[in-house]
DNA sequence: GGAGGTACTGAACCACGGTTCAGATCGAAT
DNA sequence: ATTCGATCTGAACCGTGGTTCAGTACCTCC
């Protein structure tokens, strides 16, 4: 009478819910989100439009299951340095390259999670995603001042303007078409890390606030 | 015979062109760019949708203009500041506390400028934004450098560096709800500049590369 | 004042892409 | 083999919001 579902058929739901999510993801890492339409996912995943629904309520939540995914594995390397043991100093320097350096090299991808212009859903998870980047960096800057590696900082707001200063710096050369990053990206990527790493050390002078109020 | 366009004429089509970008502007800097539905603006310009369309070939174009004019004036504050003939540091502090100044200060209207999820079209606009700040960033920089003031550094680099550190840094404070600001501004922006700073001097050290190259 | 052009109106139109759903298919149990 | 629910299909549907356009009012000039 009743119905089971079988391993069989559970199997083939959990392939269809991957295929679903790797056509997705593939989608987007070719064209950014504009390009993950759910008539192309379907197509591209080899089932009909429908179907979609019956793994995911709506494009939105699709998407950002996509996002999710894509982005954990970039926090999960980062996250693994930062777990380290080595100088605070070291670590942040490792996990700078790292990021930048990802970024380079996956520039499709990285400009789809941190540049491209999506609609609020999605907005939403980048805000997500760029807070974990600041939380590891705040994490590792904390570290360092409690070591005393780094002057006093306000941790939390060095770690956002390193979260910001990195795309940004990067985006020009990580639109889509450029290639501007094959020839000088390591140079690039230096400099980026120096200014950073520099906003850091550099925290001693308390004179900023001052000279502007004598200014 | 023919028909001239008395200076009459003239007058009242300027005037209404001003009251479409008047009322598109207001609209954005209530409820962002989303708020500046054709509909809405045409309403609070007090004329026809339809005529919103002889003064605009589309609703992107009426947007771009709005956001041109708007940042313009932005710009101006900046550019004005960057002319002036103090040392490149007290100039850059003033850009950068200006800036921050600025955008807490208007939280929306920065909200809508820097941050807020839109089109293909508009995230045009505010990349060139985002490179005009670049681009009064890397003239004082390099302004400092010639004079000796700052460490040689690659300008353009640092600077989108800051010009993406602060919208970031103030992001989650910036956001339309959020009244954090009202209490800790000052505090917030004084840390982004310091940074900003300290990655503009800290530029001594060529030892970054290096000691990750040997790591 | 009327001829000929310009400007304004706003309801109807339309494109786009996400979403639905009635029917077909498949798998498990008997 | 048959039943019955779960699953899949894809063409049709629909909401949203920008855009159009036939009709009207308005100017300018003679």
């Amino acid at each position: 009478m009743a119905y089971r579902r079988t391993d069989n058929v559970a199997a083939r739901l959990a392939d269809n819910r991957r295929a679903i999510l790797n056509a997705a993801r593939d989608l987007v890492s070719e064209g950014g989100f504009a390009a993950a339409q759910m008539t192309e996912v379907a197509r591209k995943a080899g089932v009909a439009t429908g179907t979609l629904y019956r793994y995911f309520p709506s494009k939105e939540e699709l998407c950002r299951q996509v996002f999710r995914e894509v982005s954990a594995r970039e926090m999960n390397v980062l996250a693994s340095i930062a777990a380290g043991k080595a100088s605070a100093a070291t670590r942040l320097t490792e996990v700078l390259y790292t990021f930048a350096g990802r970024a380079v090299r996956g520039r499709r991808l990285a400009y789809a999670l941190l540049a491209e212009p999506v609609d609020v859903g999605l907005a939403e998870e980048r805000a997500r995603f760029r807070r974990m980047h600041g939380d590891i960096f705040a994490g590792i800057l904390a570290d360092g001042v409690a070591a005393g590696e780094f002057p006093p900082l306000d941790v939390r707001i060095a770690a956002a303007c390193i979260a910001g200063a990195i795309p940004t710096a990067l985006i020009g050369p990580l639109a889509p078409e450029s290639h501007e990053l094959e020839e000088k990206g390591e140079r690039v990527i230096e400099e980026i890390v120096r200014f950073c790493l520099a906003g850091v050390e550099g925290a001693g002078a308390k004179t900023i606030g001052d000279m502007r109020r004598s200014a």
